[in-house]
DNA sequence: CCCGCTTGTGCAACTAGTTGCATAACGCGT
DNA sequence: ACGCGTTATGCAACTAGTTGCACAAGCGGG
């Protein structure tokens, strides 16, 4: 229920064509509000039906044609109200915890080396959010837009140094368990906590 | 695509009804995949069909009559499959950053209270965690499924933490803005990075 | 004895997101 | 002038998750 929201706030940012917010969106709103293009473009119709925001007037809009969107003050009002509003975090799923969750009955065998994938994904995330931090946001004052932006960003940082660290830790337990005899849990119920 | 394997992981670890699903789900394994009663009956449906569980012989299987589900072998061998083969994370969607952003071209007004609310909740799901910690995992040696069971755990108050964290920051951060002249961003783009 | 509350199961419709593919224009090499 | 890759837009079908509601059985109190 986010999308139109994610895209009103990337054309206010700056008035952009659906392949080129397409782009900006894997590189920087899409760290924590992905879409496809596919996604975008219907979008971007509902949109401008709902007199959100508009094309500008191009020469000849036909089909392969660049158009341009801008946002509406219509648009700009929704987004400041949708901003405003209270919203409950929703739930989190994450399917490598519940793999973990899954070893515990089932057995761990061929766990290891996708958490260590894992890892390696999330280490080169952390260094994408590093060097643009260092490139964006540079020490020293900066104004109110780029103290909230800055704000994001940590956030993406803070999170990907959590897992980083943590499937680290978990690795280094894989190494403990592996290294005792190896059973392979078959049937023990008759203890589960919680 | 994870929920069937959610359920037959608790069905190994307590063979269950619908209902005892949806409230170990609740307070368990909901913490990362969450799911409503609905999805659950659906997708054991789905489970007993496909030949992966089964409903214990009851005395007269009738509608608002209890079911008991176990799992077949078939369903342990597909939840081992699944937990070994290599997946990719899915991107994140954080609504809340993404208001945040929003938030940066188009003000500030009223965000700060939901910020405070989130703060919050995190904080009681931080306590929450600690607690199941404390009873289920108290210090000392413990089995491999223990091992990995706390790994999970940890995975959420770390979560937890580093939410809990960063919403102080961020309110701190609010702090300073609003002391300045309050100016509400209307119009100045030309500047923006990534 | 029947009324309302709780427990338990479930369908149907809707919303959001994903995947796969189609189409059009344009530039470039041969 | 023709085929080919790139840029750009978009539809359709599918999958997963959510919301809203219905229905049945049992239990306990007035």
């Amino acid at each position: 229920m986010s999308l139109p929201h994610a895209i009103l706030t990337a054309l206010l940012e700056k008035p952009s064509s659906g392949l080129d917010l397409t782009r900006r969106f894997d590189r920087s709103i899409g760290y924590f509000w992905s879409a496809t293009h596919q996604q975008i473009y219907r979008e971007l119709g509902r949109l401008e039906t709902e007199g959100y925001i508009r094309a500008l007037p191009a020469e000849q809009p036909a089909r392969g044609q660049k158009k341009t969107y801008e946002v509406l003050p219509a648009g700009r009002a929704e987004l400041a109200r949708w901003t405003a509003a209270a919203q409950d975090p929703k739930p989190h799923r994450d399917a490598l915890l519940l793999r973990l969750r899954a070893a515990a009955v089932v057995g761990t065998a061929g766990l290891e080396a996708d958490l260590r994938r894992h890892l390696d994904l999330h280490r080169s995330q952390l260094a994408e959010y590093r060097q643009i931090e260092e490139r964006d946001f540079p020490p020293g004052a900066d104004g109110d837009q780029d103290r909230l932006r800055h704000l994001v960003l940590r956030a993406g940082i803070d999170l990907e140094t959590f897992w980083t660290g943590w499937l680290t830790h978990a690795l280094a337990e894989f190494a403990q368990l592996e290294q005792q005899p190896e059973q392979q849990p078959e049937q023990q119920p008759e203890r589960q906590p919680e």
